[in-house]
DNA sequence: ACCTGAACACCGTTCAAGT
DNA sequence: ACCTGAACACCGTTCAAGT
């Protein structure tokens, strides 16, 4: 018999709270994630969690940047656009896995992973040898592109639901004869074009715009 | 005496509801607005309020609704990038004053407001004369963009909090020698470069894109 | 038709007590 | 050092009762 597998010790840890943590949002949501069921998918009280974490809050900080650490970083010996494609694509992956990852985004300050990350794709930028306003702005601007363009994937797939086409037939037919421009589209989104190739293709418009930019000073017309 | 006007019932209806939750929220926030607290600033019991609101979720999907009833549309009269400037850069302001606007956006279905507003983006950039698959994509890129960047900017103010300069400080110190590059920007951060002139900018690189922008293989011309 | 208090099934977290 | 139950101050919403 082992001695320490005794009825009501655990070996609990920061990490393996915050992998039951991630794999219980992935399932049901960060909407539904509760500090009493994660402690009961951890088989021990709800609060010796706090042992280990300050609060839910600093869980989900923890949380995010354990996702952003399986983001690949940019390769530093391909060609800028290049490295940053793939980078991005793989960003874009990662977070199309965990649906609540992104919503944390822009509410936490960065941990480790998401710091060193953050200064891989400026690396990335300052190699291609682009002015610093351009490196500035395009940092924002891909970064942007990433979690946006992320979050209005999610967004797509959990607002029409499993019952997809259903749907986009009821919205349809609740506009009436009005707003045929949207009619067209949403008609457009029916016929599934890739989602990979569109975020490819704005990333695209944002690299080829930013090699091609003038370093605009201040003042400087456009 | 005014007859209605004794002490208990009030004149409750669904637009002074929203209003009211709406400031709320400009306010404290969304994650502290509850209808209690929305129930106490009308003076009435927390219960009244589903008289006219089937629940919180709904209540949010109307309150983004009448946010986006405040964006200018764009002007079918100018030229198409000008317009889509101009009523980008409304789209913006509107969002920076609701601070939870953009937190909702992809988890809600489009109310009226929003269903005009997404009509009349695709009207404008029909009226381009881009080819079909260009303004499929456009749509979803302007789109992203308006969101991505306001969350983008309302993330920074939030995270940083009012003490701003302390805040950053300390991030910087914390990053020891390490990471050149992020130190690099977030002391042009500092600086405090134009927010307007970077949304500009970024909106351009995707407006020039698109006018550029051939067709892409699969769709062939059309 | 509209209002409402009481009650229910939850939350996150504090605290004091255990080992 | 780590665990934990009880308790507190909240939630959103159901329900039955009022007008």
């Amino acid at each position: 018999m082992n001695a320490r597998s005794s009825n009501k010790k655990q070996f609990l840890d920061r990490p393996r709270i915050i992998d039951v943590a991630i794999g219980f949002a992935d399932v049901h949501g960060v909407e539904d994630m509760t500090m009493r069921k994660i402690a009961g998918e951890l088989n021990c009280g709800v609060m010796s969690l706090y042992n280990h974490v300050a609060n839910k809050e600093e869980l989900l900080t923890a949380m995010l940047d354990a996702v952003v650490g399986k983001f690949d970083t940019p390769d530093f010996e391909s060609d800028w656009k290049v490295a940053m494609r793939a980078s991005a694509r793989s960003a874009n992956k990662v977070l199309l896995c965990h649906h609540w990852a992104v919503r944390e985004w822009n509410l936490r300050m960065p941990g480790p992973n998401r710091t060193r990350y953050m200064d891989s794709i400026l690396g990335a930028l300052t190699r291609a040898n682009l002015d610093d306003a351009i490196i500035y702005r395009g940092y924002h601007a891909i970064t942007m592109h990433i979690v946006g363009f992320s979050q209005q994937q999610i967004g797509y797939q959990k607002v029409l639901g499993p019952d997809f086409h259903e749907t986009v037939e009821g919205f349809l037919s609740g506009l009436g004869g009005n707003y045929p421009y949207l009619a067209d589209h949403v008609r457009a989104h029916l016929d599934g074009p890739d989602d990979c190739d569109e975020f490819l293709f704005v990333l695209d418009l944002i690299l080829d715009g930013l090699e091609r930019a003038v370093p605009c000073s201040p003042g400087e017309t456009k």
